[in-house]
DNA sequence: GCCGTTTTCGGCCCGACTGTTTTCAGTCG
């Protein structure tokens, strides 16, 4: 857990206790700061190191005493107001908290009344059933029951990671189909992070236009395995691969405002319905209402276009800025999915990869690339098995030629090359410039405190022949933090250099993530993505990288590879 | 406690489902 996870939990947990308190607001208000703590791109010790108090309160939802609380905790390790407060709980209470179903009341009365301080205990009163026999107010066996349900739950779950947007999005579009398949559906469509393509996924919204007695027969599809929740507009099951899904079901009239509802964010629609009751308007999932009449609602472009907004791609709505900018008509036009025309990392099984170039080659066609950077690893003593030494890669540059001069997909000769501990290159100038693209990457060395790292990163990018910087934070995502490295300055030498960023599409990378392509933009840096396949299969990956620049802003101008092969080779031989 | 093209004071998103007290509070998204 990072330092803004911790200190959002901390904000969670004192508005627990404000909320037992009964205090007004302050609740909502520290839950929305620590929301906004953890969707937050960057490090928030950074933040306070490069602007201090003032860089703090530019976060939405922080203001100067929550700003003033959190450089408490980044100061010293602890807030003082929080350690006074959670004293006057047991320890163990917020961890029931967690329990789906139990909310601060529930919790409460259990521990006035029972004297239930933690997990342990409640999960002892439920199983000798001591909470039904009580007789408090509201606990029956129903109650018993879900909250046993919710521990198991917790159990099973509790340790288990958000899923990976690549696990996620084929089986919601597999569901989808099955949905669609059924006799009386007329529409149905993914919603929810899933549609705003984030990198991890808890769970999946699904809205459906049916008659609402359909709704048991898709909790009767073969791919559910539990249904938790049934009514007559919603649904909640389990796949049977484990995966949640909210299934809610709409009339057409509506369908267009319930999409713009349950595809959010939280964040974004909140932000949309204050501006509606300014203009007068009521925003819900039913439509956009003046009074009773109902205004907007079959779709989500006239919902946008009847606030007087442009219309936000999905990947957009994180409210990061984008509604004030489509007040202004002046959102940028973001990269298509169709509109990238190649691959710009790819290994073939001449470094560690699995497939031979010619099969690469051939499975990006039926992909519909037009070309391919081949990048294997470049170096010898390299901590990656089977880099490629000079004399190789000069055998592979011969054959990627002859190739291209009878294929219709066109090759790119490159690699990827090694920055070393002291920011040399594993590969010599001389090989180098007599490839078409350079990749330079981190392999090694990753905890080195920020100075080192960023002072290596820097040398290697004064390299002339550098044309590309590979997965430039090294995260990856539920095994690796990235690397402590100044972005900022790594930024501003890729724009000086003109040196490409890389958005690497490995689903378990997304390196460069949204929030800093967004800040690489700022910087005017240009982003070039690849599947970094070391199979033929991966790359399908790059649907993924493509979701990453979109979430940060990035238009088809921005991105190196939606370039025709005329235009990304002269701007690489520069 | 935050926030501001009506406000530095006075607002703060909206609705479904659940269990239970059969009218509504609690929880969730």
């Amino acid at each position: 857990m990072g330092k803004k996870e911790e200190i959002a939990e901390i904000f969670y947990n004192i508005a627990s206790i404000l909320e037992i308190q009964n205090v007004q607001w302050k609740p909502a208000a520290y839950r929305k700061a620590a929301r906004s703590l953890e969707s937050l791109g960057e490090d928030i010790e950074d933040i306070y190191k490069e602007k201090g108090i003032k860089g703090l309160e530019e976060i939405p939802g922080i203001g100067e005493r929550l700003a003033k609380k959190i450089s408490e905790y980044i100061e010293t390790g602890r807030i003082k107001e929080w350690e006074k407060l959670k004293k006057t709980l047991p320890s163990g209470f917020y961890e029931i908290l967690k329990i789906p179903g139990m909310g601060v009341k529930k919790a409460y009365v259990l521990y006035k009344k029972l004297g239930i301080k933690n997990i342990k205990d409640l999960e002892k009163a439920v199983r000798s059933h001591k909470i039904s026999k009580s007789g408090i107010f509201g606990f029956k066996e129903k109650t018993e029951e879900n909250i046993l349900q919710g521990l198991e739950f917790l159990k099973k779950t509790g340790k288990e990671e958000r899923k990976l947007l690549s696990q996620v999005l084929p089986l919601a579009q597999q569901l989808r189909e099955q949905i669609l398949g059924i006799k009386g559906a007329r529409k149905a469509d993914i919603a929810g992070s899933l549609r705003r393509m984030k990198e991890t996924i808890r769970d999946v919204d699904m809205l459906v236009c049916c008659e609402e007695k359909l709704i048991s027969n898709i909790a009767r599809l073969p791919v559910v395995g539990r249904v938790t929740a049934k009514g007559s507009t919603r649904a909640s099951i389990v796949t049977k691969q484990g995966l949640q899904v909210d299934i809610r079901v709409v009339p057409e009239e509506s369908y267009g405002s319930a999409l713009q509802y349950f595809t959010g964010s939280k964040e974004h629609s909140i932000h949309l319905r204050k501006i509606c009751i300014k203009k007068g308007l009521k925003l819900s999932e039913y439509g956009l209402f003046r009074g009773k009449k109902r205004i907007a609602g079959e779709t989500e472009q006239e919902i946008y276009k009847a606030l007087g907004l442009q219309y936000p791609e999905p990947e957009l709505r994180e409210d990061r800025g984008e509604i004030e900018l489509a007040m202004k008509n002046k959102l940028p036009k973001i990269l298509g999915y169709n509109e990238v025309l190649g691959d710009l990392h790819v290994h073939t099984n001449a470094s560690d990869g699995n497939n031979t170039l010619q099969e690469l080659a051939q499975y990006a066609k039926v992909l519909g690339r037009k070309y391919l950077a081949i990048c294997d690893h470049g170096g010898e003593h390299l901590p990656i098995t089977n880099a490629l030494s000079v004399k190789e890669l000069e055998r592979q540059i011969k054959i990627i030629d002859k190739f291209n001069s009878k294929s219709e997909i066109f090759i790119l000769k490159g690699a990827e090359v090694d920055i070393l501990a002291n920011g040399s290159l594993s590969l010599p100038d001389s090989i180098l410039k007599k490839l078409d693209i350079v990749m330079a990457s981190v392999h090694s060395g990753f905890k080195f405190p920020e100075e080192k790292m960023t002072f290596r990163v820097l040398k290697a990018m004064d390299n002339p022949y550098i044309s590309v910087l590979g997965h430039p934070t090294g995260r990856i995502i539920h095994e690796r933090e990235p690397y402590k490295i100044n972005l900022e300055k790594i930024f501003e030498k890729a724009r000086e250099r003109q040196i490409a960023l890389e958005i690497n599409a490995f689903p378990n990378r997304l390196d460069l993530n949204d929030t800093n392509v967004k800040l690489a933009l700022d910087h005017k840096c240009k982003f070039a993505i690849g599947t970094d396949s070391h199979v033929k299969e991966h790359l399908s990956y790059l649907v993924y990288g493509i979701a990453v620049a979109r979430r940060g802003w990035a238009t088809a101008n921005d991105v190196l590879n939606a370039w025709p092969k005329e235009k990304l080779l002269k701007w690489l031989r520069r």
